[in-house]
DNA sequence: CGCCTTTGACCCGCGC
DNA sequence: GCGCGGGTCAAAGGCG
């Protein structure tokens, strides 16, 4: 991934993940994106002498302009999660025609350009027989996460609900490493497994199986935030059901795994095999 | 009460 | 066959 795609927001989030090659400036592809005011990652500052009606247009006009932006950002999530979807499955497509091509018997174990590994058992005799509710495809993405150090819990929000089912120290990381199941549809499928690094206590690398069989939770709440904000009437109880801040951990979070799998990788080159 | 974490037990694959 | 290590289960307890 290249860092020249960037978003600038007021909220201070540098979104790198545009997924089309811009050339010109950034400001001409999301002009409306781009604000004089100053707005600089805190929330407005509203003068306490203005008048109420003043400072209640204020509030109006920021609401709107807020508004608008978390509409463009939804929808560009929409789209690059389409786009990735697309290129998936054409990655899937591949590596099916592939394994028809030359079945080897073997199971293959391949990087993609965007930091996940996809699994393809090719052997589809031996593993229907031995796992037969397994698919012969499983996604596996490693990211990795900056955190605190002295921060010892392997707690990792990445917007998802995940239920912990198991803590295992092993053998060449002193420091454990937790299971986690997605608990966000009670039919998905995804695992995750938390560890830190064993030689950088303060990096967690989280490795992901399986993919989820529903829209990121964020998305979702976004969407629904929206709808409140446009159509504040529409609900007696038109409450946010998580504070903004945690929306803004979610999203920088989601912003350090899209440059962490680009970022730290790039600086401690690991092989998807050989690390931890 | 429901959902979560904790944690020891258990299962299973793999190498010797 | 046996031991080891990774992964999962499930009972118990905590928390809001
Ligand atoms: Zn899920």
């Amino acid at each position: 991934m290249d860092s020249s795609y960037v978003v600038d927001t007021s909220l201070g989030i540098n979104l790198n993940v545009n997924p089309l090659p811009l050339h010109e400036d950034k400001t001409h592809s999301f002009p409306s994106l781009k604000h004089t005011g100053g707005f600089d990652g805190d929330f407005v500052h509203f003068n306490t002498k203005l008048p109420m009606k003043q400072e209640v247009d204020v509030m109006v006009e920021e609401l709107k302009r807020v508004s608008t932006e978390n509409r463009k950002l939804t929808e560009m999530l929409t789209d690059i999660c389409d786009k990735y979807n697309g290129l998936r499955s054409c990655l899937m497509e591949y590596y099916t025609s592939n394994n028809n091509n030359n079945n080897l018997g073997k199971r293959k174990v391949e990087d993609d350009s965007f930091g996940h590994t996809i699994k393809v058992n090719g052997d589809s005799d031996e593993c229907s027989c031995k796992k037969p509710n397994k698919s012969n495809i499983t996604t596996v993405s490693r990211v990795c996460v900056k955190t605190d150090a002295s921060d010892r819990s392997l707690l990792l929000k990445d917007g998802y609900q995940w239920r912990k089912y198991g803590q295992k120290v092993t053998r060449d990381n002193p420091s454990p490493r937790a299971y986690y199941k997605c608990s966000f549809a009670p039919s998905c499928p995804v695992k995750k497994k938390v560890q830190r690094n064993a030689e950088n206590p303060s990096v967690l690398v989280a490795t992901y199986e399986g993919e989820h069989n529903h829209l990121h939770p964020l998305q979702t709440e976004l969407t629904l935030s929206m709808k409140e904000v446009i159509n504040p009437g529409c609900s007696s109880t038109s409450v946010i059901s998580s504070s903004p801040t945690s929306i803004l951990d979610c999203i920088e979070l989601d912003c350090a795994i899209v440059k962490n799998k680009s970022v730290i990788e790039k600086e401690k080159p690991i092989t998807t095999t050989g690390f931890a």
